[in-house]
DNA sequence: ACGGAACTACGAACTGTTTCGTATATTGTC
DNA sequence: GACAATATACGAAACAGTTCGTAGTTCCGT
């Protein structure tokens, strides 16, 4: 009954971030993109299951099928966040967000984007 | 070789925040405050795995164990950030940020928090 | 001292993930 | 048409994660 989206996998993921950079591709591409690192059958199976769990969609009028993204990478970026401040944060996103600037150095730049980010998010709230 | 530190896992996860919240904790306390989702043995295992795994340490001075995380909350809270941002963020914290903050609508509060937390960010460089 | 309650250890089933080899079909080249 | 190259499909092994039953030990109340 219920959807139950799981979150991808580490391989799926992996995969996924191929198709968000280069857009549909074949089998092929995806394996030279992905380095040597797994063999072409493997993509190729990983691609199959992904395509049975709706995580890709399969051009198949081609005799090479050409797989692309079903979600964006930001809708999927977003589950993952919401995921794992769920799973790890109580579900409050604020305290991801300062762990998540504590984790890694943000640059000036970065940091000055989010500010501007939340200057605005305020002005919005303010508006109504 | 390698360390390779891997995070924990969903049920590794679901005890730790268990441990953190209750401190020090028995098989026994665990399992209670966990609900009846899962069989006490269920609990025991994951334990002594985790055990095995250092994700905790055990106290067996006594007949019935007592266990504690080994990583602070707050470690393990960020370890799981960088991870998510290297798996799916490029690396990128401040990207993450911006999609957490879209993905759960934090409060005005929150979003207070974060203001203040990043003014003080920007002063900390300033002084140096 | 006996019996029951509570504890740990451990094996094993089951599920999901990842890997790749092999089989088979299609295409293009000579 | 035959051969090599390239494709998909699929089975199955290897591994990881999760669950729980059973066995055996220790403790405690009576």
């Amino acid at each position: 009954m219920s959807p139950a989206r799981r979150r991808p996998t580490d391989a799926e993921l992996a995969i996924l971030r191929v198709l968000w950079a280069r857009g549909a591709s074949t089998v092929r591409e995806v394996a030279e993109e992905m380095g040597r690192e797994s063999a072409y059958t493997t993509v190729l199976k990983l691609l199959q299951i992904m395509t049975d769990k709706g995580l890709v969609r399969r051009d198949e009028s081609a005799r090479t099928h050409v797989y692309r993204a079903a979600r964006s990478e930001r809708v999927t970026q977003r589950q993952l966040v919401r995921d794992l401040a769920d799973r790890a944060f109580g579900g409050s996103a604020a305290r991801l967000v300062m762990q998540a600037l504590a984790a890694k150095k943000a640059s000036p730049e970065e940091l000055a984007e989010i500010r501007d980010w939340l200057a605005e998010q305020e002005g919005k709230r303010e508006e109504v």
